[in-house]
DNA sequence: AGCACGCCGACT
DNA sequence: GTCGGCGTGCTC
């Protein structure tokens, strides 16, 4: 408005002095600050300094990697403030215009910092300004007596539990991952390699731990008819770079992989490079060798590589000297070249979610990624998302479907047992059904296998004193810890604490002490005594320590060595072995009452998914499912293998209460080691975010106490922002950004489209 | 988020 | 008298 200047001269000439002029570029810190800083770019830089590159900068008092995402020949910062760039670090910019772009968008949706969006995207050794070659390789050190580690266990439980653990692998093992294992920092390390009690030696490392994988399915000559059909939709789509994404659903074992190598052929063919997402525990060897044995080189990202073997990957991807790209989560931001396809496998599972910011879900920033780029994206799976189903009624996405398990196998017959009408034996803590115990004998007797299935780890999940009626509780968490009883410790699952076994109650001291329920250890132990002659493994994160472990168990279970498995989630993907002819889900109750609107959801799915590793061959299969809730949708809709119907019935659920997939959901966590401050945040956000959403059709659930009130020593509160459509996010997000910022005795984390609600 | 600068308790 | 606790406030 011309004329507001001259009714207020005064304001005018208020203003500070002119912009300053000459050359600046914007630069996006790793930092949760919501603007990018200005930087004055010395001439001999200001070819290289261009977007996308990496730049060097003296931020506050310290030198720090950036990202220029803009050049400017202006500047209304006072002179004085500015500082001039440090150093180019790439010749050639790192990050395209489209990863750029991409990243801001994240910015945008996930209420986070570009930088913090970029952050995700660079692999970590080009986060710092000179990467580090080396990992550190720990061992146990001279063989300690068992009196030190008595004294170990009195004194320094860390120390403990780490030696102990050490001892248990007997060799050496990668000090980062051991540590992120058991949740130490590398304090407890550092002490008892100080003590001599364990050897900690820098390695420089090159060979990429998936390079040997060699499984080689063989390109089918035919396909079957559906899979003809799939196709026949997607490859026009690659040909025309129509950004489409399309939700393929297909049973276990209808042949979504030949579909997603066909549609990746087809764009390799044309010069495109493709990007292949899985989840993380499904990055075993043999997916990996699918693609290796069709498209020669390819490049694999995870988050058990180190540093140089992400960065040789990535920069060989960058190059364009290697097209196909597979990985977890973060393989989503390969720097490919020509970008064709996009495959998200198993698109339900929750870990595409990033826990940490950005805390993104790599399924939705695919979908935009290959929108922005002009790429197909694929979205595979048995039991799709309700999120992405609806997308794909809307009509957003393509629906295609593979109906048919491949040879027209039939689906494993599912069988329901009622537990609450099981008589209890004493002899296995009623964790056998009459009939799951029968099955299992004629099975082992037969020659097959049974995959034995409880998700929970330890023995008993409860000490209960009968006496004063307490459960024992970690009083870090406030959660009941589980016992585990091979080590003989009592160990918080959410913090990873361990303890001596109570051998009293601690609130009472009464010796009544009981151990109820049972995990994955209990089962084993269970079906060890109910077949003392069958051969039993147990997988879990308590019995698989390193990588290692887990293919030798499974190649030992795949040579027929093994007559059950007995596991955790572990055991619930991908595990193809035509010889078992069993599944039995010990309990399908776990996940069900958990206090997450997704508890029957997941459930299902993972009904579904464990199901799906019986009757791969003609031997048949069946499935036992116990439970306590048998006429549950989720427990009767996967025996039915009725997808539809437990969508279309859950679907319902969700538009009555204004769950996802009817609007969006922001979840904001306040947490502190003051309880009243996490409160008193927790009111004043809640309050100011109601009244910034007043009559927008949002609504603020909450402040309530999180799931976990006490995680960790730390008191939670949530929020709880259910949300419209669009604009209504956009609102909300916005403000949470602006009060986040704003709030400094705790901390708030702000979760758009938040996939746990624990 | 870091990391500074800046005002009040337990130690030489 | 000092070392050090963590409360505000800034970073181009």
């Amino acid at each position: 408005m011309g004329q507001t200047g001259s009714l207020f001269p005064i304001e005018e000439e208020a203003q500070p002095s002119e912009p300053l002029s000459g050359e600046f570029a914007h630069v996006a810190l790793n930092r949760p600050l919501d603007c990018e800083f200005t930087y004055e770019v010395p001439s001999e830089l200001s070819a290289g300094a261009v977007p996308g590159a990496r730049v060097a900068v003296q931020f506050g008092p310290k030198r720090e990697v950036g990202v220029v995402v803009g050049r400017d020949t202006t500047c209304d910062l006072p002179a004085a403030k500015i500082r001039s760039l440090q150093a180019v670090l790439d010749e050639r910019p790192l990050l395209s215009a489209e990863l750029l772009t991409l990243t801001r968008w994240m910015a945008d949706r996930y209420a986070c910092s570009w930088g913090e969006a970029l952050s995700a995207v660079l692999p970590a050794g080009l986060k710092r300004e000179r990467s580090r070659r080396v990992i550190r390789m720990i061992r146990a050190g001279e063989p300690a007596s068992a009196e030190v580690l008595k004294e170990l266990a009195q004194k320094s439980e860390k120390q403990h539990r780490l030696l102990r653990t050490l001892l248990e692998i007997g060799g050496s093992i990668e000090l980062r991952e051991l540590t992120r294992r058991l949740n130490l920092s590398d304090a407890p390390a550092q002490t008892l390699a100080k003590k001599g009690l364990v050897i900690i030696e820098r390695v420089e490392v090159s060979s990429d731990p998936l390079a040997s994988a060699e499984a080689d399915r063989g390109r089918p000559e035919r396909l079957t008819d559906e899979q003809s059909a799939c196709l026949e939709q997607i490859l026009p789509s690659v040909a025309a770079r129509s950004g489409q994404t399309f939700l393929l659903r297909g049973v276990t074992g209808s042949g979504k992989t030949e579909v997603y190598l066909r549609a990746i052929e087809a764009a390799v063919e044309a010069g495109q490079s493709a990007i292949v997402l899985v989840p993380e525990i499904a990055l075993t060897p043999q997916t990996v060798g699918w693609f290796r044995s069709r498209f020669g080189e390819v490049a694999v990202l995870h988050s058990r590589m180190t540093d140089a073997q992400r960065l040789d990957a990535w920069l060989s991807v960058s190059t364009g000297e290697v097209k196909v790209v597979v990985g977890a989560r973060s393989a989503l931001f390969a720097p490919v070249v020509d970008l064709g396809v996009i495959v998200v496998d198993e698109e339900h599972e929750p870990s595409f979610k990033q826990g940490s910011v950005p805390r993104y879900h790599a399924r939705d920033v695919a979908v935009e990624r290959a929108r922005l780029e002009g790429a197909v994206c694929i979205l595979g799976s048995a039991t799709p998302s309700l999120e992405s189903r609806a997308r794909a009624l809307s009509g957003e996405f393509e629906r295609i479907e593979l109906p048919k398990r491949v040879g027209d196998k039939p689906m494993p017959e599912v069988e329901v047992v009622d537990m609450r009408t099981e008589p209890r034996t004493k002899a296995d803590s009623g964790i056998f059904s009459a009939r799951l115990r029968d099955l299992l004998g004629a099975c082992v007797e037969r020659g097959e296998q049974a995959i034995l299935f409880l998700n929970r780890r330890g023995f008993a999940p409860v000490l209960y004193c009968s006496s004063c009626r307490e459960v024992v509780r970690c009083e870090q968490c406030d959660m009941s810890l589980t016992w585990h009883r091979k080590i003989d410790r009592a160990v918080c699952h959410s913090c990873c604490e361990e303890r001596k076994r109570p051998g009293v109650c601690p609130s009472c001291t009464s010796p009544a002490l009981q151990y109820l329920g049972s995990g994955s250890e209990r089962v084993e132990q269970a079906l060890r005594d109910l077949m003392p002659s069958a051969r039993v493994a147990r997988m879990d994160s308590d019995t698989m320590v390193r990588r290692e472990d887990y293919e030798e168990t499974l190649e030992a279970f795949g040579r027929g060595e093994l007559d059950v498995l007995v596991g955790t989630q572990m055991i619930a993907k991908g595990l193809d072995f035509p010889r078992v002819t069993l599944v039995g889900i010990v309990s399908a109750d776990t996940a069900l009452h958990l206090p997450d609107f997704r508890a029957a959801e997941r459930t299902f799915q993972l009904l579904a998914q464990v199901a799906g590793r019986a009757g791969r061959s003609d031997l048949g299969g069946r499935i036992v499912v116990q439970t306590e809730a048998p006429s549950h949708p989720a427990v009767t809709h996967a025996a039915a293998h009725d997808y539809d119907a437990f969508a279309e019935a859950e679907d319902g659920v969700r538009a009555a209460l204004g769950y996802p997939p009817h609007g969006r959901l922001i979840r904001v966590v306040f947490e502190s080691e003051v309880e009243q401050a996490v409160t008193e945040a927790a009111a004043s956000m809640g309050a100011a975010l109601k009244e910034t959403l007043e009559g927008s059709g949002a609504m603020v659930l909450g402040p309530a106490l999180a799931p976990f009130a006490l995680l960790r020593g730390r008191h939670r509160h949530h929020l709880m922002v259910k949300l419209p459509d669009e604009e209504t996010v956009q609102r909300a997000t916005e403000a949470l950004k602006r009060l986040a910022a704003a709030e400094s005795s705790v901390a708030v984390k702000v979760d758009v489209d938040a996939v746990s609600m624990l």
